[in-house]
DNA sequence: CGTTGACCTGCAAGCGGTTGCATGCTCTAA
DNA sequence: TTAGAGCATGCAACCGCTTGCAGGTCAACG
C-alpha cells in the first residue's frame, strides 16, 4: 500500500551520507556533526517530507509514543469528555492514543493483551466504576507495563491512581441544601455495585452529621443511573409521597437528576421553589435544564490530565504516585435560594448567567 | 522497559523448531505442516502466553491492524457515540483505533502525517461539518492511504463518503408538524459554515413547499449551536414575539431546542400545547427533558460502521463507495398532537413511553 | 615529520518478526 | 537398489530504523 514510502535509506543517498548520520540528525545527536553536512541533510528531509516510521523506531527503541486508553463503559457521557481531555493532552506530549472500549475485565484482560502486542509505553485505565476487578491487572509491572487507573481501585503500588472526592462533594452539597434553608434532603443513591455509590452515601451522611441533621432511613432511595428513567421517576415519586415530603433531593447524576425535575414538575411542584434538586456529574446539558442544574462537577476532565502528565513522568522514570482531586458543586438555579416565577424578565437571565462554585477537598 | 518480553525466537527454541515454523503456525500457514509439530509448538505458546509483536509484523507486512480516527471538534457529544460504535466495529473486525483529535485544517494535516509514521493501515475522518479544507487530504490516496470521509466533502473519488440526509430529515419534520396542525412554523438555523446548515434550510423550504405553507422570512433566526446559549435565548425570544407567533420551532440541534422550551416555558407557555418543540441529534438527553423531545436522529452510529466496513472492504482490495443514510424523526413529548397537563398520571407516563419513529431517505 | 587529539562519518549488528526458496527426509514405484 | 515425488522444516534476506564503536581526516604540536 504504502507503495513508494520515503525511507531513511532514500535521505541517505541523496544527501550522500550514511543511514546512520541521517537517524542522528533525526534524533538530534547532532552536536559533532560539521553545519554544511546537517544542513544539508535537513534540506533533503524536509523536501521530501521525510517523516520517519514511528513503528520501525519503535520496534528498536521500544518506545512508540503511543498510550492506551481503556475505557469501561464509554457510552456514559461524562467519559467521553475525559477522552477528549486525554487525547488533547497526550499529543501536546508527543504522544498518540489507542482508545479501546472495555465491557467487561475479560474483555479488558484481552484488550490489555492486545494492547502489549501495539507497543504501548504505558497504559491508562478509566472506569466510572472502582469496583472492577483487577487480577488481570496485576501482571502488568512486571512485564515492564506503566499503567494509571482514573477513579478506580489501585492494582498495587506501581499503578499511578487518580480519584476525585465524592465524598466530599456530597456532604458539601448538603450543606449547601441546609444553608438555603433545607431541612428535609432527600438522597438517591446509585447502583450498590459502584463504590462511588458508597462514597457518596457516606458524603451524605457525613453532611447531615456535619449541619446536625438526622439521618433518616426513608429519604434515601435507589435511582439506578444505568437503569431505565422509569425507575427514576417512581424514586422520585415516592420521595415526594413522603409525609412530610423532602424540600430537596440530591440525584445519582445529571441524568435522574432531570428526571426528577420533571416529575416534580408534573405533580405541580416548582424547582426550586417547591423543591431543590442537586444532580452530579455537571454534565453539558445541566445548564439547559429548566431550570439549569445545580450540580456537583467530577474533575473528569482534570483527572485525565493528571493521569496522563504521571504516566509521562513513569516513562521518564519516575515513580508513580495517587492523586485525589477535589470536586466542586456549581450552584445554579435548580437550587436558588429565592423562589422563582415562571416568568422571564431581565433579572432572570442576570440570576441564570451568574454560577457559584465551591470546591471540597477531602 | 518490556524487559522479558517473549519473542517468537523464545518459542522456536522451546519448541525445537526454527523461527519460520514457529511464524507459520501463527500465520495459519499450517497446511503442510506435522500434527505433532504443530501441536508442540502450540502449546509451547500458550503456555508462555506468547503474542506476536504486531509492530514488529507490521513492519514487513506494511499492515498494523490499526486505523487512524480522525475526529474534528470531538466536544460534540454527538460524536462521541460514533467514536465508540467506530471502536466497537473496528475490534470486531480485528483492528484497533488511534483517535485523534483535530481542531481546523492545519492541526488535521500535522495529525494525518503522524497517523503516517504509525503505519496505520486506513483514516477514517469524521467531522460536524462538510466544510472543511480538504486540501491536504488529496495526496493521500497517491501516498497508498486509504480514507473514508464522514458527513463532509469527499476529497476525491479514491475516498469513501458516509453522509446521512439533513434536507429530508428536516423536510420531514415540518411534514410532522404541518400533519399536527401547524400552519406557522419556524426554524431556527445553524451558523452558515456547515454544509449541513444549508441542508436543513433546504429541507426547511422543501418540506414547506411540499405541505403548501409560504415561506415566511421572519420565521427562520440563526441559533449557532457553538454559540453561547444566551444567544439561542434571544433568538427564540424573537420568534415568539412575531405576530402572529409560530406554533412550532425546529431548533438547529437539540441543546438549541432545549433552550427554546426553558424559553417559552418562562414565558408562561405550554409544551407543547402552546409551542411545539423539534431537535436535532438525538442526543441522550432529549428524552430526560421536561417534555421529552421530538428530534431528527442523525444516524451517526450507523454512520460510523458503514464507514468502518468500507474501509476494511477496501482494505481488502475493494474500491472505495459513497453512501447516504436516512434520518428518521423520533417523535417525542414536544411535539405530542394532544395538548398535555402539567399533572401526572398513569396515561402520562405511558404516553411518555411510546415513541414514533419515521424515517426519510432521499 | 611523525604523533596526537579532536572531530566527523560510516560499519555492522540488531530489534522481532515474515517469507521465498532451498534443503533434507521419507516413501513409493520402477 | 535407486531416482523422484512429496512433504516438513530451516536458511537467510529483508522490513526501516537505532546505536556502539571503529575508522578516517586534518590541524596543531613536539
Amino acid at each position: 500500500m504504502s507503495s513508494d514510502r520515503v525511507t531513511i535509506r532514500q535521505i541517505a543517498e541523496m544527501s550522500e551520507v550514511s543511514v546512520s548520520t541521517v537517524s542522528n540528525v533525526l534524533n538530534g545527536r547532532t552536536l559533532r556533526m560539521s553545519a554544511e553536512t546537517l544542513e544539508r541533510v535537513r534540506g533533503v528531509i524536509s523536501t521530501l517530507r521525510y517523516r520517519p516510521s514511528s513503528i520501525a523506531r519503535g520496534l528498536v527503541t521500544g518506545r512508540t509514543a503511543t498510550i492506551g486508553l481503556v475505557v469501561a463503559e464509554i457510552e456514559t457521557a461524562l467519559f467521553f469528555s475525559a477522552v477528549g481531555a486525554l487525547e488533547t493532552a497526550a499529543r501536546a506530549a508527543g504522544y498518540n492514543l489507542i482508545v479501546c472500549h472495555a465491557r467487561g475485565s475479560r474483555d479488558e484482560a484481552e484488550v490489555v493483551t492486545v494492547l502489549r502486542t501495539k507497543g504501548v509505553d504505558g497504559i491508562i485505565f478509566i472506569a466510572n466504576s472502582e469496583a472492577v476487578d483487577n487480577t488481570h491487572l496485576t501482571d502488568l509491572p512486571a512485564a515492564g507495563i506503566l499503567a494509571v487507573v482514573v477513579n478506580r481501585r489501585r492494582p498495587g503500588p506501581e499503578f499511578g491512581r487518580v480519584t476525585w472526592n465524592d465524598r466530599a462533594g456530597v456532604a458539601g452539597a448538603v450543606e449547601h441544601l441546609h444553608d438555603l434553608g433545607h431541612r428535609r434532603i432527600a438522597f438517591l443513591r446509585g447502583p450498590r455495585s459502584r463504590d462511588s455509590t458508597r462514597e457518596r452515601a457516606a458524603g451524605y451522611r457525613r453532611g447531615l452529621k456535619k449541619v446536625g441533621l438526622p439521618y433518616q432511613e426513608d429519604c434515601v432511595r435507589l435511582a439506578d443511573y444505568t437503569a431505565d428513567p422509569l425507575t427514576w421517576e417512581r424514586a422520585t415519586s415516592e420521595l415526594l409521597d413522603l409525609d412530610p415530603a423532602p424540600t430537596a433531593i440530591i440525584a445519582s447524576d445529571d441524568s435522574v437528576a432531570a428526571v426528577v425535575i420533571r416529575t416534580s414538575q408534573r405533580r405541580g411542584l416548582s424547582v426550586p421553589r417547591d423543591l431543590a434538586v442537586v444532580g452530579i456529574d455537571d454534565q453539558m446539558f445541566a445548564t439547559l435544564l429548566n431550570p439549569p442544574l445545580t450540580t456537583i462537577r467530577l474533575p473528569v476532565k482534570e483527572a485525565a490530565e493528571r493521569a496522563l502528565e504521571m504516566l509521562v513522568d513513569a516513562i521518564a522514570g519516575q515513580s508513580m504516585r495517587e492523586v485525589r482531586l477535589a470536586t466542586e458543586l456549581v450552584v445554579r438555579d435548580s437550587s436558588s435560594p429565592e423562589p422563582r416565577t415562571n416568568v422571564s424578565s431581565p433579572d432572570a437571565c442576570i440570576r441564570q448567567g451568574r454560577r457559584t462554585v465551591q470546591s471540597w477537598k477531602e
